[in-house]
DNA sequence: AAGCAAATCAACCGCACGCGG
DNA sequence: TCCGCGTGCGGTTGATTTGCT
């Protein structure tokens, strides 16, 4: 016997909501609260199912929404957790307070999944991307509409106010550093690093012969980062502090591949790669720290998920290979704050809680001032951590 | 001005999960 | 342990709107 259907279709409405029934499910739902969805329609006099009444709740009626576009830095923070969270898109709407997982689904699917495919992995015979050519991608020009947002702003719609009492949500699952990748041609080869200037002010610095370190231009092509294996010195990668951080608020595939790198903001970093089979594994170690990650890029077969839990602080990060050559993200991050994973998981929720409970439009529309600033330094003190 | 193509997003659908009996 | 129910989630669809030709 199949499962029985959640509702009853003949007789019930679908498609559009009417204002009518917008506020007849509002009114209810004031009323009597959330819940009881199946009852729900007969009780208010609704002919929908359940589960449109819920939806319609959940995604359009509720009080607490937020409405206009996705701002820059809500778009950052999408990137990032479902660079480690994939698409859970319920939880990472859990972290954008006022907005929905359909909403963020939406977004991804419309916006961001064409411009994370523009940077990934090319193909065999194509170089590997440049930090500049990476910031400079653009998703197809549009030819169609403009946002719905845009779309109503003649209409008669008035927004729901943002609820400022609303709590957050978050989920303790998260936030992880995102997915990392590493670009590495085989042992011998120079990784093309494409890491650029972003809001959360991961810089690049370069190790001149004489040991001092400078910032190293991500807007010139003709000088991108050199890694050289490990013990290398004369090109080494060095990950300074907040330095020459654009005012665009961009975020790169790449800026975020990078950032999961083990930062330290006084620190070196080596990393060293390593092709065994056919995976290739880049390892980066940061001097004086007590931590490791190490990212692996290998078809599926290979590539490693298991991680060595027993590690010190070691953060690992896979991906596999489809079958068209593109590099399939996975989350297989364990925590790595040392030994203690709740105090990551609790910093880093404070670090959500507090970025969002400011105005982030205010902090997006502002030039860099010190409370942007400081936001930027927290959110690179809660990735280094 | 009309037709077409593209983009957006509200809504639907089916499955999975948790819970209580 | 099994079963049914209620609910939530993620993938998909299709109506709608807009810009381009």
């Amino acid at each position: 016997m199949g499962r029985a259907p959640c509702c009853e279709k003949v007789g019930l409405r679908r498609g559009r909501w009417t204002a009518e029934e917008d506020a007849v499910l509002m009114n209810y739902i004031k009323a009597n609260g959330e819940g009881y969805w199946r009852s729900l329609p007969k009780n208010a006099g609704l002919l929908r199912c359940g589960k449109s009444c819920r939806l319609r709740w959940v995604n359009y009626l509720r009080t607490d929404l937020k409405r206009g576009n996705i701002s820059k830095v809500e778009e950052t923070v999408i990137i990032k957790l479902h660079a480690s969270l994939g698409n859970r898109w319920s939880l990472i709407a859990s972290h954008l307070p006022g907005r929905t997982d359909n909403e963020i689904k939406n977004y991804w699917n419309s916006h961001l999944s064409r411009k994370i495919d523009t940077f990934r992995r090319p193909s065999n015979d194509e170089p590997l991307p440049l930090a500049t050519d990476l910031v400079k991608v653009s998703p197809p020009k549009r030819k169609g509409r403009t946002s719905r947002w845009a779309m109503k702003k003649n209409k008669n719609l008035l927004p729901p106010k943002r609820n400022p009492n609303k709590v957050t949500n978050a989920h303790s699952d998260v936030p992880l550093s995102p997915a990392t990748k590493a670009g590495a041609e085989d042992k011998e080869t120079t990784v093309r690093e494409s890491l650029a200037s972003t809001n959360v002010g991961i810089v690049p610095y370069s190790l001149g012969e004489d040991g001092a370190t400078s910032p190293s231009s991500s807007n010139d092509p003709s000088n991108p980062l050199m890694l050289s294996p490990s013990g290398g010195r004369e090109g080494e990668m060095i990950l300074g502090p907040l330095a020459g951080i654009d005012e665009e608020l961009s975020w790169s595939f790449d800026d975020m591949v990078y950032s999961a790198l083990p930062l330290e903001s006084s620190g070196v970093m080596d990393m060293s790669i390593e092709r065994s089979g056919d995976h290739e594994e880049a390892r980066a170690v940061g001097s004086g720290l007590e931590r490791e990650s190490r990212i692996t890029l290998g078809s599926s077969s290979s590539t490693t998920t298991s991680g060595d839990k027993d590690r010190i602080g070691g953060d690992w990060f896979s991906c596999v290979e489809d079958d068209s050559g593109n590099w399939d993200w996975e989350n297989q991050i364990i925590l790595g704050h040392g030994n203690d994973q709740a105090a990551g998981e609790r910093a880093g929720q404070e670090m959500l809680t507090w970025l969002w409970e400011s105005d982030v439009g205010e902090w997006e529309s502002q030039s860099l001032g010190e409370v942007e600033r400081e936001k930027q330094n927290a959110m690179v003190a809660w990735l280094l951590s």
